[in-house]
RNA sequence: GCACCCAUAGCUCAGCUGGAUAGAGUGUUGCCCUCCGAAGGCAAAGGUCACUGGUUCGAAUCCAGUUGGGUGCGCCA
C-alpha cells in the first residue's frame, strides 16, 4: 500500500538531498485552496535560507525533478517559493483502486509493533458514572482501539477504585449506622452473610455523607483511617464487607460501560496491587530510597530545592508518599506497585495513563520514583491528561439542580433525543421496534461519543448539553448518516445487479474525496503519535463532508453509463469501508439505516 | 507564594515541521427535494488570532514580559 502524499514526499526528498539539503523538507501538505493544486511543498523557502539560494531556484530545480514524473499532471512554482503540485487522473484512479481493494482502506501496519497497557476510565466503588468519567472512558477506549488497530498488542485495564481511605469511610460510616452487623464484631472470623447489606444507592448515600463528615469530625477521620489501615492488614469482617461493596458496584458501572459499547480486557482493581506492596516496601527499603519523612515514609523524587511560601525551601515535586503516619497504603503506593504488577504480568513496552490532567503532578511523582527504583523507565510510561469539563458559565459542570449529571442519565437523554428524532421525521415506521430503539441508541451514543472526541483531549472544555443533543452540523450522526447513505446504495444496486466496476473518469468532487482517502494514513499516524483520536475524528469528518458533496453533485445509481456508474460504485465502496473503520477506531457504532 | 495549562468569528472548537487571502460547526441571511435518504448540499456576511516587545524574508504558531482565566502544590483517589 502506498500514498500518494508520502511518495511525492519521499520524491522531493530525495530532490532535496540531491541539493545538499535536508530530506524532511520534502514534507507537503494538501493544499489550501483549490487553485494551489493538490499538494504543496514549502520547504524551498526553509532550505534556501540554510545553503542562501533564492528559494524560487531551489523550488524550480525541485519543479523539473517532477516534470517527467507520470503521476504529477502540474508542478508550478508561486509566490516566493512554494511548489504547487497537482496530480494526474491516472494516479487518483490507481490510489482510489489501491484504497477499495485493501481490507485496511489505506491503512498500514507497524513495522515494530509495543506491547502496551492503557489505564483508563477508572470507575470506582460506591460510585455511579457522572458525565466527568466520559472522557477518561472513551478518549482511553479510542486510544485502545486505534493502537490495537497499527499493530500493537494492547491490554486495556479499567483500573478499578477498590482501595484506600475511602473504604476505610464507608467502612467506618456504615458501623456508626448499622453497628450490630456482623462485619464489626471484634476478632469475627466469619463467615459472613452472602447478601450485601447494602446496595450501590446506600453506599452513594452514605459514602458523600462520610467524606463530608470527615473534614470537619477528627473522630470520623481517624476511625476511617484505623478501618482503612485494619482492612489494608486483612481483618476479616472488614474483607467480607469490602467484597460486598465491590460486588454491589461493579455490575451497575458495568451496565454503564456496556451501554458506551466500551469493553475491557483488565478489570484489575487497586486492591490487586496489595498483595505486592509489603515487598515493594521492602526492596525501596533495601534500596535506601524510602525515607522517614514527618512520620510518614515516603521516597524523594525532586532534581532540585525551591523557596516555599514560609520561606523554607522544599523539593520542585512532591516526594511519593509510601506509607501514610497510619501505616496505610496511598494511592501512590498502590500506584507504584500496579506498576511492578503490570511489569510481570506483561511486561509492557509503554503504559497509558488516561486520567485527568489535574493528577498531572501525582503521576510525575509516581512515574519518577518508578524509574528510581528500576521498575519501569520514566519514558515508559505517559500520563494522558485531558481537561475539566465546565458548564456553559466557564465553572464545574453542574446540573440545574446543582448536582452532577450521571451518565446514565445522560445516555438516556441522548437516546430519547435519537428516538424522538426518528419518530418525528417519520422515517422506518415500518420497521421492527426493536431495530428503531437499537438505532436511537447507536445514533445516540455516536452523538455523545463524537461530541466529546472532536476536542482536543489536553483542554478543559465546556459541556453544553444541547451540543451532545445536537444531531447536525459536525456530529456523530452526520457521520453515521454518510454511512448509512451509502448503505443504501449499494443495497439498491445490489438489488437491481449493478456492479462495481474499476474507476474511470473523474469529477473534481472525486478527485478531492479521492484525496481525502489518501489521507487516511496520515490522520491515523497523527492520532496514534500525538495520542490524539481528535485528528481521526476530524479525518471521519472530513471523510463525510467529501462524500456528501460528491454524492449531491454526482448520481450514482443514475450516472450516464453503467461504466461510470460502476466507477462510483467503487468510490462509494472504498469510502464506506474507511469511513467504518474510523467509525470503529473511535468507538461508534454504525447502524445499517436510520 | 511557587509550578503547570489556556486565551483564535456572537457561541463551541480545529489550525500538523513557522509559510500564500487564519479554517470548521453552530447562529444569522439567501438558494437547492418531479431525480440514489434534506440528520443533506451550495453560497453570503462575521476575526486587531488577549496585549506589548523580540527572533525571522515571513509569526496564531518560536522567545520574553503584561493582563485575564483554569488547575495543582504529602498523609483523599
Amino acid at each position: 500500500m502506498t500514498h500518494l502524499a508520502q511518495d511525492l514526499a519521499h520524491k522531493l526528498a530525495c530532490a532535496f538531498e540531491g541539493l545538499g539539503l535536508d530530506p524532511a523538507l520534502g514534507a507537503v501538505s494538501r493544499a489550501q485552496k483549490a487553485e494551489f493544486g493538490h499538494f504543496q511543498c514549502n520547504g524551498a523557502l526553509a532550505g534556501a535560507k540554510a545553503i542562501g539560494k533564492n528559494p524560487r531556484e531551489i523550488a524550480a530545480t525541485l519543479a523539473s525533478s517532477l516534470a517527467t514524473d507520470s503521476d504529477i499532471a502540474l508542478c508550478e512554482v508561486a509566490g516566493p517559493g512554494f511548489l504547487n503540485i497537482t496530480f494526474s487522473d491516472a494516479a487518483l484512479v490507481r490510489q482510489a483502486t489501491q484504497i477499495a481493494v485493501d481490507p485496511r482502506a489505506g491503512a498500514l501496519i507497524l513495522a515494530q509493533p509495543r506491547k502496551i497497557i492503557v489505564d483508563y476510565a477508572g470507575p470506582n466503588v460506591a460510585k455511579s458514572m457522572h458525565v466527568g468519567h466520559l472522557r477518561a472512558t472513551i478518549i482511553g477506549d479510542a486510544i485502545k482501539r486505534i493502537y490495537r488497530f497499527r499493530g500493537d498488542t494492547v491490554w486495556g485495564d479499567a483500573h478499578f477504585g477498590d482501595w484506600g481511605f475511602q473504604m476505610g469511610l464507608l467502612i467506618a460510616a456504615l458501623a456508626d449506622e448499622q453497628p450490630d452487623l456482623p462485619y464489626f464484631a471484634e476478632g469475627a472470623e466469619g463467615p459472613f452473610p452472602n447478601q450485601s447489606p447494602v446496595d450501590l444507592s446506600d453506599l452513594e448515600r452514605i459514602y458523600p455523607m462520610a467524606a463530608a463528615l470527615a473534614k470537619t469530625d477528627t473522630g470520623m477521620r481517624e476511625r476511617a483511617r484505623k478501618a482503612t489501615a485494619e482492612l489494608q492488614a486483612g481483618r476479616a469482617g472488614y474483607r467480607a464487607l469490602w467484597q460486598c461493596f465491590v460486588s454491589v458496584s461493579q455490575p451497575t458501572l458495568e451496565r454503564e460501560f456496556k451501554a458506551l459499547g466500551v469493553t475491557f480486557d483488565l478489570w484489575l482493581g487497586e486492591s490487586d496491587a496489595d498483595p505486592l506492596i509489603p515487598a515493594m516496601i521492602a526492596d525501596l527499603e533495601a534500596k535506601g530510597l524510602l525515607q522517614d519523612d514527618q512520620g510518614a515514609r515516603v521516597v524523594f523524587v525532586h532534581d532540585k530545592m525551591v523557596p516555599k511560601k514560609d520561606g523554607s525551601e522544599g523539593p520542585n515535586v512532591p516526594p511519593l508518599l509510601v506509607v501514610s503516619s497510619e501505616g496505610s497504603a496511598m494511592y501512590g503506593t498502590t500506584d507504584l506497585a500496579t506498576i511492578i504488577d503490570r511489569k510481570k504480568r506483561f511486561d509492557p513496552d509503554l503504559i497509558i495513563y488516561c486520567v485527568d490532567q489535574r493528577q498531572a503532578e501525582h503521576f510525575e511523582t509516581v512515574f519518577r520514583a518508578a524509574a528510581k527504583a528500576g521498575y519501569m523507565p520514566r519514558e515508559a510510561l505517559d500520563h494522558i491528561g485531558f481537561g475539566t469539563m465546565n458548564g456553559t458559565d466557564g465553572k464545574p459542570f453542574k446540573t440545574r439542580e446543582g448536582g452532577v449529571l450521571k451518565l446514565h442519565d445522560l445516555i438516556t437523554q441522548v437516546r430519547e433525543k435519537a428516538q424522538a428524532k426518528i419518530d418525528e421525521a417519520g422515517v422506518g415506521l415500518e420497521w421492527p421496534a426493536s431495530e428503531r430503539s437499537d438505532i436511537a441508541h447507536k445514533v445516540g451514543v455516536a452523538a455523545l461519543k463524537f461530541a466529546d472526541l472532536q476536542n482536543f483531549r489536553g483542554t478543559s472544555y465546556v459541556f453544553d448539553l444541547d451540543r451532545f443533543l445536537s444531531f447536525e452540523g459536525k456530529t456523530g450522526p452526520y457521520l453515521l448518516y454518510a454511512a448509512v447513505r451509502i448503505k443504501s446504495i449499494l443495497r439498491k444496486a445490489l438489488e437491481a445487479g449493478h456492479r462495481l466496476g474499476p474507476m474511470t473518469t473523474l469529477e473534481p468532487s472525486e478527485r478531492d474525496l479521492i484525496l481525502t482517502l489518501d489521507g487516511f494514513e496520515h490522520a491515523l499516524r497523527g492520532a496514534y503519535d500525538k495520542r490524539a483520536p481528535h485528528i481521526l475524528a476530524d479525518h471521519a469528518y472530513s471523510l463525510a463532508g467529501a462524500f456528501s458533496s460528491f454524492y449531491a453533485i454526482c448520481p450514482i445509481l443514475g450516472a450516464e453509463t453503467s461504466v461510470l456508474r460502476g466507477s462510483r460504485l467503487t468510490l462509494a465502496q472504498a469510502t464506506l469501508k474507511q469511513l467504518l473503520i474510523a467509525l470503529e477506531l473511535l468507538g461508534i457504532e454504525t447502524p445499517d439505516r436510520m
